[in-house]
DNA sequence: CAGTATCCACCGCGATACTG
DNA sequence: CAGTATCGCGGTGGATACTG
């Protein structure tokens, strides 16, 4: 990647610092709930895996394909597809065939989620966190 | 909030469109364990919550007054507390005194974070996301 | 004040087996 | 093929009580 693609750890912060004023405008209660709820999905088993899969391909994904890939149990990916097609990150379309065919696709949300993505992989490379010691265990 | 500080919504997408190569350039699976785990830390009870209040305060804050502000139980914010600590998003000082004091601190690192946050509360507003639902639960 | 120790209920997740 | 049903284990978090 070509170094001056990342944003100056500096003005980061700086922008940072406005972060108050900018939650007070956007009505911050209402949405802290939404956005605490979001981060608890998405740190749910496979649910970024997932995600990712999907910003990686070309059109949709069947069940099959993502359990090929990903090494996980139908029972979690099944529960993972369906809260994300709940949440509307997903579109689910089924076919009705024998066998049946049942296609996975990412909603126009999904993919505007991805500058967070980006900017979460740029904030991780300049301050390095995370490199060696993973999150820490809550009963250590 | 002025309705033109929010993105376009095509823009966005866009943007997003564009998320694969950059994975690429970053080295997608080295790091993609680390937002993972980053999700699963912030997605814990009252992690979002704490570093919030941090956001909307100046200088430090201590154990009791996080513990007066989000009801919530000691062991708990115990534990979430070490974590942050130890994931490098606060700082920890204690002073020896009778009775004793602690303070914590954003690092710049969490600070660095809040532009992750805006972008969030930007894309949740934008496509009006969990507005009724919810995080649908694992055991439905 | 700033936690820790203990106990406990619930939830998340995988393994396995089964179905339309 | 695309799931669901059942079971079991371990992780997560609250209540309560206690300590340096």
């Amino acid at each position: 990647m070509s170094g001056d693609e990342f944003p100056d750890p500096e003005a980061v912060i700086e922008r940072g610092r406005r972060y108050r004023d900018r939650l007070d405008e956007y009505g911050e209660n209402q949405q802290k709930e939404t956005v605490t709820e979001l981060f608890t999905l998405l740190g749910r088993a496979y649910a970024l895996p997932v995600l990712h899969l999907f910003s990686m391909n070309e059109g949709p994904l069947r069940f099959s394909d993502i359990e090929d890939r990903l090494d996980v149990s139908p029972t979690t990916l099944s529960k993972r597809l369906s809260e994300l097609t709940e949440a509307g990150l997903l579109t689910r379309r089924s076919y009705d065939e024998i066998p049946p065919r049942v296609e996975y696709e990412p909603t126009d949300a999904a993919n505007g989620l991805a500058p967070v993505f980006i900017h979460l992989y740029e904030w991780a490379s300049v301050y390095d966190l995370y490199g060696e010691i993973g999150v820490p265990n809550e009963n250590d």
